[in-house]
DNA sequence: CATTTTATTGTACATTGCATAAAATAATGA
DNA sequence: TCATTATTTTATGCAATGTACAATAAAATG
């Protein structure tokens, strides 16, 4: 027996498509779940027996992109930034409809978040030891840095990728780096 | 002969404390127009004779805080923060409504134009005579301190200002100025 | 105060999208 | 081939939107 039946595979295939096509042309927001079920030409109850929401679907995807956040990591714990514009480069479609300007922002919204965490791991060892207050203020910090990183990045995939890898890592590097070193100087 | 008729005064009224009010209910997202009006209690008819949506009802109060961004300002166009956090303390309700989690985030994605917009103007002499690629990197820069900027204020806000506006202002001085040193260092 | 003007109300209606159900049909795996 | 399972088709109830219109209430004006 396979895994999952050929129907399914095919069917979410179909879903998973139209939305990314959709999305491109009218934005995610706007989209109803008839639009996509017609560009799919799937039918409806179809749908609903695969995911409960348009939202579902969304985020169906999405392990993909936050476990390359997570590779995307140095011996510090810390944003390997040539792995995740790399990354979306080789996904430039599907990029552009998941993290660009049409995109609704809930996925980028999730990025940023798992960036944050990531950041802040890096630094539990210290956060027991400091004032509340410096603690506080190194969070806001942490916030602001993925804030800007996340973007950077849904700005540069925007844009179509009008820089290359190398100098988005380099300018990411120091203006991330910037930032951190200003949670330090408390 | 009155400016406006108070009857619209007083309706206008009604709709925003009850949309503000919600907003910090259950979120603006999930808002309707029903609920709106049930909580002003009002006419159906009588908020579409003032706005034809939600969102409009919402930006209808945002003047204040843009007009509070552009009054901000130093000699040297840049933000003067201890303004911008002061008006937000001034009216903590509201803009925890307008700037918070639950606010949608529409407001603040405007302010973060406005921001970046204002971070533009300062540099235009200097825009004109610089490498395209330097340009895109400054871009990039302005626009991440834009996130940056309004990430720390929607989070403040949030968290109910736990940090007094001195040390907010310190911190986004150091921070997003760092943020525009690098910039400069291109 | 009386009159005119204007805002508001209540109601009804057409439209759209959501979510679900059940029976008929088609594709799949063994 | 046969049992299983996915998909289609069709229908339905529900909630929210946006608009229209006559009746009513409140304000402005002189």
């Amino acid at each position: 027996m396979r895994k999952t039946d050929r129907r399914v595979e095919k069917t979410k295939k179909l879903l998973w498509d139209a939305l990314v096509k959709l999305i491109l042309e009218k934005g995610y927001e706007s989209l109803t779940i008839r639009d996509i079920i017609d560009e799919a030409n799937v039918g409806r109850s179809t749908f609903y027996s695969h995911y409960e929401s348009k939202e579902q679907l969304l985020f169906s995807g999405q392990p993909h992109w936050i476990e390359m956040l997570f590779h995307a990591k140095t011996d510090h714990n810390s944003i390997d930034f040539k792995t995740v514009f790399g990354h979306a480069e080789e996904h430039r479609e599907v990029a552009k409809a998941l993290l660009g300007k049409k995109s609704g922002n809930l996925l980028l919204k999730h990025m940023q978040e798992v960036i944050g965490f990531k950041l802040n791991e890096s630094n539990k060892s210290v956060n027991a030891k400091i004032h509340p207050d410096d603690l506080l203020r190194r969070k806001f910090i942490i916030g602001a840095a993925s804030a800007a990183l996340v973007n950077i990045l849904s700005n540069w995939i925007e844009q179509d990728m009008p820089l290359d890898i190398e100098q988005m890592e380099e300018m990411c590097t120091r203006l991330i780096g910037n930032m951190l070193e200003t949670r330090n100087e408390l």
